[in-house]
DNA sequence: GGGCGCGGTTACCGGGTGGTAACTTCGAGT
DNA sequence: ACTCGAAGTTACCACCCGGTAACCGCGCCC
């Protein structure tokens, strides 16, 4: 089936997203990629350089579409409580619907590469310091509340890690608010 | 430089894991690993059947190490809130001291592989099962329980990535004494 | 309708890696 | 001092995978 360069890319994309979830980066021959999209090698060097570059393209992607989300969720809330919730809210939701995309960002194969590793923490670390402006406690130096901010981006991780894994049966929202309060009652009582 | 052959086994595995912790187990050939010993490729397969069977038993080695230093640290409480002190205190003093089996385990090149994910989903359980049993609350169904419990996990395991990758300066007595603050004010507050 | 360009394929290369067979050397026990 | 087994090495194979060159054919446009 043919398909014009810029969908055929985009599908491609796509297929890619899912191939790499399942078997991590190491362990996806990009002959597994083709296939999945039904199409031979070559056709996608037409599109990406190298596995390297189609990768990355892959982590950017993600990236900007979680940051975006998580942003624009936080943007309209009423204060910090709010806005801990409502983050957690973005954030399960997307993982709820883009859950191939959350296991190739952070289902961690990733992590063993310097260069992706380091786009997965840029992620992060935008993240991190929403939450960090969170800690009111004028004792902790910033590098330590970054610190715990990271730690509270980590426990939402593997809540999800741990959620899709087993499938445990909660909807995003509930799981978002047993998340936040967590981690707002935790953040309060540090110091 | 020769050596008894039990000796020799527990070289090669010491040297395992400082290579496979820098480099990530695909990013890892045997060659490195012999290397790294001082020795060639064909003595480790004198010790061990394949590259799979020598992560396989580092994994264990080290799963085994820290269940059991968690174990012995949490039997000694008086109350909950003391075994989730001492447990984490336990958890970052291992892990200050064996920085590269954390890393080999959680650092997460590994759990791209199912056979090796499921050995450290294996320890994450087992200590998220600790935790589980100190959330007092009746309305939760146990996998709910589990799914925070791991969250928890997940805290402490995001933040010695953080710890170590930044070399925060911090010793592990006063993040164990932050982190497991904020997870017992977390957890109380959940409900 | 015939040439032309783009979307695709077949078939291949080179290098690295897991794994092995056959040979060498060290040293402990008699 | 000699032997014999354990400890190590060299040199190799087979396979897989990233990447590429050369070729094929559908359909659009004059």
């Amino acid at each position: 089936m043919r398909l014009p360069a810029a969908e055929r890319r985009q599908q491609l994309l796509d297929s890619a997203v899912g191939v790499f979830a399942r078997n991590g980066y190491h362990n996806t021959s990009m002959n597994d990629v083709a296939e999945a999209a039904g199409v031979t090698k070559p056709v996608l060097y037409q599109h990406f350089e190298s596995k390297r570059e189609l990768f990355r393209e892959l982590l950017g992607e993600i990236g900007d579409q979680l940051r975006d989300t998580i942003a624009k969720a936080t943007a309209e809330a009423g204060g910090p409580r709010q806005q801990i919730e409502l983050g957690f809210r973005a954030y399960f939701a997307f993982v709820d619907d883009h859950n191939d995309a959350f296991r190739v960002m952070f289902g961690a194969g990733t992590r063993r590469d310097e260069e992706f590793a380091s786009e997965a923490r840029k992620v992060e670390a935008s993240v991190a310091e929403l939450v960090a402006d969170l800690i009111e406690i004028p004792a902790l130096d910033p590098q330590h509340r970054l610190l715990l901010a990271n730690g509270i981006v980590g426990l939402a991780e593997s809540s999800c890690r741990y959620w899709l894994q087993f499938e445990v049966d909660i909807d995003p929202e509930e799981l978002a608010s047993q998340v936040s309060q967590l981690a707002w009652a935790g953040l309060r009582g540090v110091g």
